[in-house]
DNA sequence: TGTACATCAGTGAACGCGCGTTCACTGATGTAC
DNA sequence: TGTACATCAGTGAACGCGCGTTCACTGATGTAC
């Protein structure tokens, strides 16, 4: 049960944040008890506070981890504005809607965020400007601080559409929200300030 | 303690409910208890389960009761599109952000809603669209309902406008989202879609 | 090479507390006589 | 008019349960001799 090699308590660290940040996407934060999501990486309650301070400590590391998870997946994307515009569409579509623990932590967490302790709206606020400066750097290379505050406003008709969509029991209206959410997501990208 | 006129316990319900909307948009709904929800109605919370059948069951009258006010604010508004821009307008201020409880239960609670009853999801469903298609027919009066889904779209970028806001750390970036909201909002306002 | 020991990631029971919910009871008032 | 009773909104203690957190312990392994 121990000696292992020293990335070994890293790697279940990382393993916990991991499991904790789709738990925290499907049930909320403060619906996430210790014990479900130790359990969720397959360990027991005890062992959580060799890894973590408390809760708000992993859900502050949970927070940062997933924008740098974001950050990533921009990588796959194509170069410039065509790779923007895939980002948007395949945000806005019924199955980032139908499964949001696989999805964006600020659509699935926003106002629990906004709830939060200042450490995790601290790891928010820098994960989030990492993912807006990488967009904002695709849609205006020359001149990527201009470009911050107006990406940062297009996320936020994303977060808002996904939520919404979530949030509405009748299904064609939602879908209709996620469709004119991308109309009006290339329409505020395309404008010229 | 009792043998009230019959309007008595109606107005003990609402005031519940009233007082139980303020506490979740400041706490979140998961975040806030019964005994607690009652103190806050100046009642103990033995006598909760006289007016409520559960927690979800007020949960979803709440939700009904904050969009109803939410609906009913609308009617202090300038008839046509100035009326919109002073809506747009007083949504996205620091003073609706920095006080939750009295602002917009979209913004303070629509992740959780999501995450809430199909009942609780029901009555927001009902609920927002009496607020959008009232503000559709000041838009458009002739053809309100193409104005539907454009209207959604805008309250989407508000609603995830005021929660990035809330949660951005840096005060002077939670400033400028806001800002740069307005300023797209009534783009998307003014666009001929 | 074989044995005794130190290490330490993880276990699992327990802490006090607040959760949502139930229920026997209270006591101020309207009604009946 | 005065008294006994029925009503019923609200009380407050208690239910079992899960919360976040603590801690004495386990036991597989690397190291020392």
């Amino acid at each position: 049960m121990a000696r292992y090699d020293k990335e070994h308590k890293q790697a279940t660290r990382q393993r916990i944040i991991e499991r904790a940040g789709r738990r925290f996407k499907r049930d909320g934060i403060d619906g996430s008890g210790v014990a479900t999501l130790m359990s969720d990486a397959g360990l027991t309650n005890g062992a959580f506070y060799a890894h973590f301070a408390s809760k708000d400590d992993l859900v502050a590391n949970v927070v940062a981890d997933q924008l740098r998870g974001q950050c990533e997946s921009l990588s796959a994307l194509a170069p410039g504005r065509a790779g923007i515009e895939q980002f948007v569409r395949a945000y806005l579509t019924a199955e980032h809607r139908d499964n949001p623990e696989h999805g964006c932590p600020s659509a699935a967490l926003l106002d629990e965020i906004g709830r939060a302790t200042d450490a995790t709206k601290r790891a928010y606020t820098d994960g989030a400007l990492t993912v807006v400066d990488d967009i904002a750097s695709r849609l205006a290379p020359h001149d990527p601080s201009s470009a911050r505050a107006k990406t940062l406003s297009v996320f936020a008709l994303m977060i808002g559409t996904v939520q919404l969509s979530r949030a509405l029991a009748d299904r064609k209206l939602a879908d209709e929200v996620l469709e004119q959410g991308v109309h009006n997501a290339l329409t505020l990208l395309d404008a010229t300030q």
